[in-house]
DNA sequence: CTGTTAGCGCATTCAT
DNA sequence: ATGAATGCGCTAACAG
């Protein structure tokens, strides 16, 4: 009544155990009709392999890890998360290989120490990195650590790492484009965490797209920053007719804020939200949004973090491409 | 410069390998200064334990499965579950227990199927689990196959499995003596999935509280469900003044819905929102909210789980005292 | 084609 | 107090 082991298979088959173990491995060097019967009596005995046993014996923990570092009032709103994690393991199943997760607080030192007992301990074979920094100090550790990762973010040239980004240029362009065929001219910008690389990198496209004076101001995803940017633009000398923000969660407070101050959507301001959630249907009208494949992103991703796993040397990539989706939340300046 | 082992520390301090493990793991045994001389060695080569090896030695993976059993659509945008995951880590870390999340779709089976490979494959120690059904089909399973676990739900009598709940009836109590205290007479409730246990347990405690006749509107957490349901609420014969949301998704859509038909909140419709998350700030009046101690939650669940796994029989339990929130979203009849 | 054997790194029992 | 020996379950190199 215990867990059968390749042992039992064998006495059960009249076999040698490496013969067992070919068979259940596919390899050759067992004749098709024992391969068989091998395989006949691990069905009935209900065998499966020991993951502790195959790991130890194939230097290979078979998990890959992802550290979320954010507090937790902003992960817990934060849809992208999810949506990537959903990917993650789409590509991660078919290998079985399992996703062990760790949200730790907003501490970068508390984060590298979970990566320097992940890797210590072998309990993973590779982790994705997301939310890189400008001069993100985890870089040249996980470099150092040699525990193979891919980052979740455009390319970072120095770091020797692999990278699976998003056309962020594409997307803006997108946005604004809207807008300003809306004959939008006065566009503001709602931002994320001013030293995340993507959110430079935002910053360089919309002065790029909307023009080098269009304003930006700095937020970090969360609805209360987002809502005090969105009061700050507003309540300005020259309040702009339209704001792209950063992601969903500041989109959807900033129409809390016009319903505040008294002010239409889209008849006083359009609105833009960044990612695509469902949460871009919950407030009335809903929001326009840019739109990304998310969990296909995090499928790429983890696919090219096995890659770089199994050895091979994998080039910098850019997934999918971004599409605006228009709803009521945009409209004529 | 490969990983070192104890053979190495054994070595290194010309002692025997079974003396080193002693001194690692704080076992009598070893005089005092041989003890602190291996820790030293140990430190110098940095030395860290092979999961895997311990696992297999101790047969113990030293990991607990989460399996996310939903649609992603309602995943992604449904707070509740990151907070529990934070809870849940902060009762993991203590001990250096690993987290391993699986979301699968919608599918019953396919979660059943990961319950069976994990545990056939000893690839955790037991599971939490969430979202409880009536007539759960996933239970007598789990027991048949013997996977620890621990429901992250309010008791189910014949299961003969531990389960860590939530106060639903003195939530909704709160929530409508609250509504009662303003006035408010014709109360209504927008449920979650019908056929979670929970979703029942509120339908009952909602019964008790408002009156028999009270109308209940059956939706699915989703807010495209949420808004349909407030939307054949308000544009009924008799549409009520308040309704209380099973979610804070649905009861931010339903802000958007009165402001899709031109009513005023609280005005003409006082909303109460449940979970409290920082969602429930994002709208235009904020939104009054049943408020739970979700990461907390979470840690009572993991470690009654970490329990159930050591092989005590841990008694079903209540986890702390849910509390109302008023925010700007109710008001005066 | 099949069976024997020796690790993987750690825990632990049993002698010394 | 310390060291030698064995097992956890699987893989793989080797000999038959």
């Amino acid at each position: 009544m215990k867990r059968p082991t390749i042992h039992d298979i064998a006495r059960e088959a009249g076999v040698a155990k490496s013969t067992v173990s070919f068979a259940l491995n596919g390899l050759p060097g067992v004749s098709e009709a024992t391969r068989q019967r091998i395989l006949a009596v691990a069905g009935e005995l209900g065998w499966q392999p020991s993951r502790a046993a195959r790991a130890l014996s194939a230097a290979q923990a078979e998990v890959v890890g992802l550290v979320l570092a954010r507090p937790t009032g902003l992960l817990e709103v934060e849809p992208f998360f999810m949506r990537l994690i959903a990917g993650v393991e789409a590509a991660l199943g078919a290998d079985d290989i399992g996703l062990l997760l760790q949200v730790v607080g907003d501490d970068p030192q508390h984060e590298l120490e979970v990566y320097r007992r992940w890797w210590g301990q072998r309990r993973v074979d590779g982790v994705l990195v997301v939310d890189v920094r400008v001069d993100d100090q985890r870089l040249p550790v996980l470099a150092e650590l040699g525990l193979p990762c891919v980052l979740v973010s455009s390319e970072v040239p120095g770091s020797g790492l692999t990278s699976v980004g998003l056309d962020t240029k594409a997307a803006m362009v997108a946005a604004v484009a809207h807008l300003r065929a809306l004959g939008h001219t006065r566009i503001a910008r709602v931002s994320g965490h001013a030293d995340f690389q993507e959110t430079v990198l935002r910053d360089r496209a919309f002065a790029e797209t909307a023009g080098p004076d269009a304003v930006i101001v700095a937020a970090d995803y969360s609805g209360e920053r987002g809502a005090a940017a969105t009061r700050d633009l507003l309540l300005s000398g020259q309040p702009p007719t339209a704001i792209v923000y950063d992601n969903d969660v500041m989109a959807v407070s900033a129409v809390g804020v016009a319903a505040e101050l008294g002010l239409d959507v889209p008849g006083d301001l359009s609105i833009v939200a960044w990612d695509d959630s469902p949460l871009c249907r919950l407030p009335h009208p809903a929001l326009t949004a840019i739109s990304r494949d998310i969990p296909g992103y995090g499928a790429a991703a983890a696919g090219a973090l096995l890659r770089v796993i199994h050895g091979e040397r994998v080039p910098d990539a850019v997934f999918g491409i971004p599409e605006l989706v228009v709803r009521g939340s945009t409209g004529p300046a």
